[in-house]
DNA sequence: CATTAAACTTTACGCGCGTAAAGAAACTTG
DNA sequence: CAAGTTTCTTTACGCGCGTAAAGTTTAATG
């Protein structure tokens, strides 16, 4: 089938009986050709399994189709699901995307910049650390390369930020659970590495004097992104100390719910809104294993679709206006409370 | 700081008073120049932060230090994992690991390969969809790029296969089960996607003929990768119409069992090995949150570092023998039974 | 059918680097 | 210190493609 070799666009150009620009012109963008040259050319495709070679592409273009996606932690099924979708929507528009982790280290998240760089990417979409990232670094960054922040934010750096409105989660939780019960204690890390767990307490406590209750903060050590195993360590303490100070407690995210469930089923207290319950415990994210928790966990969602395609269309908006927005814009999505038997 | 702009190679090399050759030789291997020159040039490195261009380099060099990763789907937290091991080996070791995801879709999977056959790795790590899988795309790739299989094994394609020992891992638990209780019935989907369940299903009902037991396989309808709902719908049905035919469930893998342990709990029946426990699940793979699962999940481990460093050692040795191994070896690692409480 | 715009061909240059060859300079060794 | 070896410099070419300019063909329009 493939008789004659073909090693570059010069000789696919010459099976297809075309000259070498005008492939080239179809490769970046196949309407811009007419009609009929782009029926050729496909024909010709599907015959010859041509590919151009991506270095030679990207090192002369002013503008590559290339677009960086860099997640703090990818292990975390929070940031692979958003991933997912964001992923599929870059290469649908035919952009590559390539995915990097930076693994909870800062150093790591500065390397991969530093790689992110030499890749010439159209644009990148960037979850920082957050607390621990470097910040000169990543400012240096968003100098350099068009930049989306998404999940935290960092004031000021990039085109514009995407994410979730930390209040909106924590007024429905609180607002739900004083509602129905006790006034929640805020279940968190004491350190915690991302600024949304900060914008969470701090609506916790507005919410709770708003609403005229005493804030309660139960902050429990440990660092790390092995939230489950801190929330159950932290869980097993406070609940063996008492220091929780009420039936109801709402975690700062569903990580952190997940360790403390566990710990509260082998102490053998019983979970949720029954008679029979000794606690009800309440979250924030919809993690994707939180329904299937023991209970199934009541938790504030992040509407996941809309900001992937908030995400995407922005970044598609930073393309094409040349890589700077005139203005940096910050979006932020209201959580949906979903009630499941936990809480 | 850095008053001369330092646009390619050639400035670089004048600055620090080399040649562009030498220099060349450098980034491709530090300790192939001189200590002195090595010196030189890493001084003027930390002055002026010139990075080669990536597309420039890969384009003439006949071995590019690009590694592909590609997994069938990276919101598996198990999958998460082994990438997180595997990528830090790769940096570690000097190379660029690029992350590709099949997302469950073998066009997925095809476009990935094509994708990553331009980008001229040195070598990929592979893990295949499985059943799904387009074997002669992937033949024709193996054929062109040197690659490793892991965890899925697809016969004779790739240079080498590196995974965990299904059989161990049946074996183990079947007999833990066995001698500690009644028999257990296999609770698995009746089209997996992956290769690893059929090796299991065999390995358990071989198990249970040699140990002179009837073997039960339960097998639950459902497609795709969203495992713990399908185990979730799959164990409320079997537990309804009562078809388990024993108080003992052995799924196939983790992710199962989540989905088993969340039916078991919404229906109020206790799972565990006390006397008022109506049920023992145990299951494979040591899912990252296994232990968080109430109760706490009996299984059977992964090897995970074992696993990890025998694939970027295959991938290592590959490389060094120029892309090709002398003959096929295939790596099976043992499991290691992990008692929790669930059985 | 003439006019004009759009699409194409030809030609040519450059991108930033790999890499090879030949000779000069710097290190080793006895 | 001479001989040999390693490392470096100089020179030069090529990789596969982007892209620009100028000229030619094709299609669209009145």
């Amino acid at each position: 089938m493939t008789n004659p070799k073909i090693r570059n666009m010069e000789d696919f150009a010459a099976i297809s009986g075309l000259s070498r620009p005008t492939v080239s012109k179809y490769f970046h963008d196949p309407s811009s050709v007419r009609p009929s040259t782009r029926a050729r050319i496909e024909a010709a495709l599907e015959e010859y399994d041509y590919r151009p070679n991506i270095f030679a592409m990207n090192q002369n273009r002013k503008l590559t189709k290339n677009v960086g996606i860099v997640v703090p932690y990818l292990a975390d099924p929070f940031f692979a699901e958003i991933v997912r979708v964001i992923e599929r929507r870059c290469v649908d528009a035919g952009l590559s995307p390539f995915l990097f982790n930076s693994q909870g280290e800062p150093e790591y998240e500065t390397a991969i910049l530093d790689t992110l760089r030499s890749l010439k990417p159209a644009g990148v979409l960037f979850a920082p650390l957050g607390r621990q990232s470097d910040k000169s670094a990543i400012e240096s960054f968003c100098r350099d390369v068009p930049t989306v922040l998404f999940d935290s934010n960092i004031e000021g750096l990039g085109e514009a930020f995407v994410g979730s409105d930390n209040r909106s989660f924590v007024s429905q939780t609180v607002e739900y659970l004083t509602r129905t019960g006790e006034p929640p204690c805020f279940f968190e890390m004491k350190t915690p590495a991302n600024p949304n767990a900060n914008k969470r307490r701090l609506a916790y406590i507005d919410m709770m004097d708003r609403l005229g209750f005493e804030p309660r903060i139960v902050a429990i050590s440990g660092s790390g992104w092995a939230f489950e195993e801190i929330g159950k360590q932290g869980a097993l303490k406070a609940l063996q100390e008492g220091t929780l100070g009420t039936n109801t407690v709402l975690c700062s995210n569903d990580r952190l719910a997940i360790g403390f469930l566990s710990a509260a089923y082998e102490m053998g207290l019983k979970v949720g809104r029954g008679a029979d319950c000794a606690l009800r415990v309440a979250s924030h994210d919809d993690h994707p294993f939180s329904r299937f928790t023991c209970p199934s966990l009541t938790t504030a969602a992040h509407d996941y679709g809309a900001v992937s395609d908030e995400v995407v269309a922005t970044l598609f908006r930073l393309i094409e206006s040349g890589g700077r927005l005139e203005r940096r814009t910050e979006t932020l999505f209201p959580a949906r409370l979903i009630m499941r038997d936990s809480a």
